[in-house]
DNA sequence: TCACGAATTTACGTAAAAGTCAATTGAACG
DNA sequence: CGTTCAATTGACTTTTACGTAAATTCGTGA
């Protein structure tokens, strides 16, 4: 078993995840992640990897990179003053919302992929497989 | 009540789904939908809406256009050939296989933000807010 | 008939998210 | 000490998905 590294190079991340070392500069130019440096070269901790993770998880449900930085801000500390406290959690309650559209959007298109099968499945018993 | 409509304009569209002339035009282009045409102005069958709806909720997805159209095509007859029936019965998993991704991701992310409202929650409650 | 509003085509522009290439820099290894 | 390998910076390029502007056409109503 392996413990918890306390380091990653930038090419360990990129086999780990499918991406290029270009992303993850981009993605530190964008200030999404800071990973922090030994000389020039960056070391990304365990934290640094995480939010990598979370930041993928954004990709892959379509949100644009300013998107993925507002929700990470969210992750960060709530903010102290009560107006703020107010606005983030109506922010929180939006993304909620496109979260849970999309989930309907989802369910739907694995619905129509179920008849796309049937379909082929019937095709296929008229071309007598499986009789 | 109102009827089925039999055609609909191209502003009709772009009203009711929030979307320029300019992107259904490009969507025709880039052959996802068909509208038939009086003329030179295009109109768009029920048919056409109802792709629309799915070209829109591909986007939501985050599919990208051409991937939208791999989708597309499957919602059309299933093929005749042998080996073309399972080929698409193969797309089909995989396309399943990036929809259950997604909803986990999905779920995963509405986790974190209850978590974001808890912690609004409680600094409001150190704040004194409702006590 | 003239003017209008709605639609068209053509063409160029742009923002986002990287890809790609070149030149450089250390660090380490034999 | 030379070289090799991973990493860096900087600049330019590319792809996707439209935006935008100009010039034109068509049907309709005053």
């Amino acid at each position: 078993m392996s413990a918890i590294r306390e380091y990653y190079s930038i090419t360990e991340l990129t086999r780990e995840f499918g991406v290029s070392t270009r992303t993850l500069r981009f993605y530190e130019d964008e200030g999404l992640i800071h990973p922090v440096r030994r000389g020039r070269t960056r070391l990304f901790r365990p934290s640094d990897r995480h939010l990598l993770k979370q930041i993928l998880r954004g990709k892959r449900l379509g949100f644009s990179i300013s998107e993925i930085q507002e929700i990470i801000q969210m992750y960060k500390a709530p903010p102290g003053e009560l107006g703020q406290i107010h606005l983030m959690m109506k922010r929180v309650e939006e993304k909620r919302g496109e979260l849970r559209q999309k989930r309907r959007d989802i369910e739907e298109t694995l619905a129509e992929l179920d008849q796309v099968e049937e379909g082929c499945i019937e095709r296929l018993a008229e071309l007598g497989v499986n009789t």
